[in-house]
DNA sequence: CTATGTGCAAAATGTTTGCAGACGA
DNA sequence: TCGTCTGCAAACATTTTGCACATAG
């Protein structure tokens, strides 16, 4: 896996920097879908020294090599996924989280969609809204 | 309809301010789904005072009466829809504009994610993605 | 050795907030 | 009149950029 990061980057023409592996190793050990910051963060304890500049930096990189997909889950940040197909993803309205919705054949839905538009469709977005089993207990159980 | 709006306002003590009909109605104008700078551009010439605070300020009240739904379709800004029904949205990749997608059935969709999730689903955001009629007509005949 | 990458700080962008004066009810 | 709203400017959060130094190849 890491030995797959390192040569596409290398076949690219880009270099390979521990901070890159870094990046993409975080992203893809988690299922969190963590924002350039929550990235930032997780790393600071093993590299004090990086920026988040070069958080985003590489992340561009990442989406160039099709290493990564972006989520725009309604907050003010994105968020990144190291998972790319194309999978719904649901948000958490009570404390925040997104998971993926793997299992779920849209190709019905997308066809039909295709067939009612002019537009040439090329990709697809789906998120959806609720409370995660978490937070369904927990309000089942007030304290 | 916009005195559906006024009474919408007075009902939950808000005001009712020429600033406020006017945010409304050019959001309940258009399919254009504008962001609040392109809201706040279109009313320039008719209310040249008007701040962009002032429109962000609106859109905050629009969304607690539900007249209007925020769309996040991918870019750095956010867009706005007064037609707060759900229905999917695709946007063109070339020239950037967002239409509606209405007449899909989204309901097996969703009951079939309802059914494979632990999730409570309270709502969902179907974005779609290519290139619209417009932008593949001259795609084809290239100047 | 050279070109690219990193890290810092500053800039840019979109959105929110605080406050004095204006205005709807 | 009174409380809320507007408009301005400043604050904020996120992301981008410029540049000197560091480092991969």
């Amino acid at each position: 896996m890491e030995f797959c990061v390192t040569s596409l980057l290398r076949d690219k023409g880009f270099k390979v920097t521990p901070q890159r592996l870094a990046i993409y190793n975080a992203l893809a050990a988690t299922k969190a879908h963590p924002s350039a910051e929550m990235i930032y963060n997780e790393l600071q304890p093993i590299y004090p020294t990086m920026s988040l500049a070069t958080v985003y930096k590489t992340i561009e990189i990442l989406k160039e090599l099709d290493l990564v997909q972006v989520l725009n889950v309604g907050e003010d940040s994105f968020r990144y996924d190291a998972d790319t197909t194309n999978h719904p993803h649901v948000r958490c309205m009570c404390c925040g989280r997104v998971d993926d919705l793997h299992g779920v054949d849209a190709a019905d839905f997308v066809g039909k969609v295709a067939a009612q538009t002019d537009y040439t469709i090329t990709g697809q977005q789906f998120y959806f809204y609720g409370t995660c089993p978490e937070c369904q207990r927990k309000a089942s159980t007030p304290s």
